[in-house]
DNA sequence: ATAAATTGCTTGCACAAGCAAGTATCAGCA
DNA sequence: TGCTGATACTTGCTTGTGCAAGCAATTTAT
């Protein structure tokens, strides 16, 4: 319980600066999730189902963000022959450089805000401990990639 | 990184699925965490600025969220004549016979989405690691309590 | 072959949260 | 006393999110 509440704690507070930084950047962390997914994903590309799943979020969520991203010319839509119900977000060119441009700075706050503060012999058992939770919740058909 | 994306991860997912189980009962979980701080608390009542602390929250969004909750009668605001300006928020009896009620339920879901998964063995590591972390990112001034 | 059920994504709607600006009160100091 | 600045909360506005419903394409069953 309070282990619980220790997570809740480091999470929001974490995270809450790590955004705020970002957003100053003008690359909101969401976007920023997205980018960083579909970079990661093999050509670039993501069915949205499955992108919704790496980022935690409502399908609808995420139409209406990939709606803004595909605006700034971050993303597109790729509908396919395959299965017209289907689309894919794809990473452009321009979203490839503004992760490029983007992720030393986050890096950069990650350390300050979050490495910073780990004790390095901690985080071998914090990790394990994280994947088991994650594991068990997500049951044996979880999309989290523990990459 | 990827242990701090472990612990987004991990953090999103459990949240998650409480806060729709709370929903279902009727109680959201940021009511809760009000309502919990406050009977926490010498007489149940905190000032609105502490309480924004410890549920990490904008003082804009508690206003809001405390007038929520004031009009369904499960706190009060009380001013003081020792400074005009600031409020308490109270709990009234009916904000801690629901807390009551919800209490064993939220348990059991903490149990059922969090606990199991934690190897006994990783709590005190799991622990002392997101205290350090809390402790870092918070300075000497923070307001999370360990208790 | 065709109707029914399912899947994959998108919209309508309502709501909660944060930032910036506003208001009232208090503290410090000439 | 009377100003100046800080503090404590509240309000206006904008935005992002999820749920429920909708639409189109696909699969399943008859």
């Amino acid at each position: 319980m309070n282990t619980l509440r220790a997570l809740q704690w480091a999470h929001t507070v974490i995270l809450r600066t790590l955004e705020r930084e970002m957003e100053a950047e003008g690359l909101p962390l969401a976007w920023f999730d997205v980018l960083i997914h579909l970079a990661e994903a093999p050509d670039g590309q993501l069915r949205m189902q499955d992108l919704a799943g790496s980022i935690v979020m409502s399908p609808s969520g995420l139409t209406r963000l990939i709606d803004r991203m595909e605006k700034a010319d971050y993303v597109t839509r790729q509908r396919t022959a395959e299965d017209r119900r289907g689309a894919y977000a794809v990473i452009t060119p321009k979203g490839k450089a503004e992760l490029e441009r983007i992720w030393p700075i986050h890096l950069r706050g990650i350390e300050q805000h979050f490495a910073t503060n780990v004790d390095d012999a901690d985080v071998p058992a914090l990790y394990a401990a994280l994947s088991r939770i994650i594991a068990g919740v997500e049951g044996p058909t979880g999309s989290y990639a523990s990459d």
